[in-house]
DNA sequence: AATGAATGAGGATTCATTCAT
DNA sequence: AATGAATGAATCCTCATTCAT
């Protein structure tokens, strides 16, 4: 994934079979990256970063902690770069979402929804990370979890942007628009993150969409025992 | 508070009086808590529970850090309180709505919700502390946040099924609506809390409201219901 | 106890009636200091002086903890004068003790070692404090516990002294004399008093007396059965 | 203490060459720690537990306060371990003690009395450690002294059963006569401890002897069994 | 004199980070 | 590259002591 080579090498290898090796040597350390940082999202999602520690990580990487140095400058480091690779996947979900809402012509909206609630249902520690433990961080990754909010919030108004002008749905404001499809979706995935409530992640997603798409106030048509 | 001369006899003093003294310095010691508290609000939800010291909070208060366990045994027991005053101020929010629901017949579901994001839009540091922060601080707090959490959704629940009963709104399952309603309007609260959206509050709640109440999906002539 | 003024007063009493006002106020205060210092033995004695504070002191001697300091310059001088006060105990008795031995021509060794098993048995608290937790607390009191030390062996040498001039008891070094008496009887009542060794202290003083005595050898006369 | 080369092959530690490295690692481990509990052992016994902090053991053991927490997981721990490690000295001692005294039909009580006088005199610290500062330090320890303290007194009671069934001592309780003993010798050393006597251990252990074994009354012409 | 609120020095403990091997 | 021992900054908490009332 990386071929160019980061920093002057202060070896003796010769420039071409260093590069050669210097790239074996890179995969192997994004790998290694991967690794820990995979294991750094299960615990930070279930333990929040806190009470995280660097043990905690290294010993679920399956290294000792002092390695985890040799890979991230620091805690904060890992965790930006964390952050990081969640919105990777974010908006790596969403420019899928938004080619299907925009190159097929028979997607609906209704799907693009069911779609981004299966989404999160099937990856809610990513909801926990940068929707809920993040925000308790403070002011040293603020700026970092605002611009990946607002580039997530950015890329949903886009495509409810599209389906208004489909005409598929109202033309209330796209951003608020956006932030009640996205605050609906990932609050229900951490809710069922944290509890169980039992229910079929199918009739808690039928829900969501039947709400967002029709309101509570009953429809003329099925309103013969209403007010 | 009373014009009662207090240091009067030197030898035993007449058990009234003393109860009388104690009335007192117990209201002094209430206020100083209620100080602490409410600088403690502050600084929690400004920097996070994890971030903020016993000296911040001292700071804030105007009172050595040392002071703070006067009236207080832990950081702990100090936030435990908070949550426990938050959840009051819940609590005697959604009594009083609860009231209004249900003995005044001109309250309507709308209303209700409308006062209800008033009540988040005013005091969006509870938000904050109750609906984000608590999240992060893992084991020592979940079952008092649980407890919270469920207490708030359950009454709100019953408002929902009031308006349901009334066949205001659809036969959705109340418990999932009201979790809906929460989430929207605590999302909202804390964004705005979070970041200037640059929007009136009225035109966000009329968002919100007519979202819930009527859905994405245009309505053909069925207008009748609506605002 | 105490009738000579101490501090010159700044009222605008008379000379006259404030002498007469301070002795019964200096009565007073003695009376109050000494009600302290019998808490502070109790409560030393049982927590040991760095598990207590001077709160649980003021809490025994039924006072605000503040007032503690009306009496007392601080934790250390108020331990200090309790070990002057044990001190003296200890003294006043061996007073009595020598005056026993040297005046009464019938007064034996063993009733001196009886007599000094019964104080001590009688108030092991005083063992508590001057022979086991002064020993803990390190340089600050290391001089002043030296010297109670040396006084109370070094009296208990004179009576061990005027027993050998009697030729009653042998002539080893009084030294070494009066302190093995001073440990054996001690420890003992240290340890009843930490452990309950069920035994009637008449028993043991029994078993202190004759082993000081006559030792664990087999005497002639019931060597009998022996090797 | 082994000449295996440690860092071979880069990939897959062979298994035994692991457990050669974890076995070096442990001891050096160990050594560590026996390098803190023996500077534990000097600042305690110098200090007093309470007067003690981590930095002095730390400091007295030329590292970081820190690192003693890679060692031992608390103060608390810390002696504990150092109580242990004390307790299992005495035990070591009094096994020998035992076996001597039940195997060599020669040795005598007196010589058993002597031998743990010398094994006292030779560690102070030991004494000052089990004996005096324990006691001080209140209920966190009470369990674990007391456990020791019976265990000693207990092993002695063997030893001198032992004696008085061969007949070489009179046949008071045996509780009774170990206590004394280890009141006496421990007494001894700890105040040689505290203060220079200016008496050559010998002395001192010879009258300790003579004291148990023929008391203080003059024998008349039974001296057959003295030294 | 008495009270108890306020203060802050002191110390145990955690854990991110460095570094020798 | 990997390890894990060593370091020390940071922070909670206790409690002796001071002081306004």
């Amino acid at each position: 994934m990386t071929e160019q080579p980061k920093h002057q090498n202060s070896s003796e290898t010769p420039p071409h079979e260093r590069t050669l090796k210097r790239a074996i040597s890179d995969a192997d350390k994004d790998l290694r990256r991967n690794e820990i940082l995979a294991a750094a999202k299960r615990v930070f999602s279930s333990k929040g970063f806190h009470s995280t520690t660097i043990a905690d990580i290294a010993k679920d990487a399956n290294l000792s902690y002092g390695s985890i140095y040799w890979y991230f400058d620091s805690k904060d480091a890992l965790f930006h770069e964390l952050m990081a690779v969640e919105e990777q996947a974010l908006k790596d979900y969403i420019y899928a979402a938004r080619k299907d809402a925009t190159t097929r012509p028979d997607q609906s909206f209704q799907a693009a929804v069911q779609a981004t609630f299966e989404f999160f249902e099937a990856d809610k520690a990513l909801v926990k990370l940068l929707f809920r433990d993040s925000y308790a961080l403070g002011d040293r990754f603020e700026a970092h979890l605002f611009r990946i909010y607002e580039g997530f919030i950015g890329d949903i108004e886009a495509v409810v942007t599209h389906y208004q002008e489909k005409g598929e749905i109202i033309d209330a404001p796209p951003h608020l628009v956006a932030f009640s499809i996205a605050a609906l979706i990932t609050e229900f995935a951490h809710r069922r993150l944290e509890t169980d409530d039992g229910l079929p992640a199918s009739v808690v997603a039928d829900f969501v969409i039947k709400l967002l798409l029709e309101g509570l106030l009953p429809r003329r048509k099925d309103r013969s025992g209403g007010q």
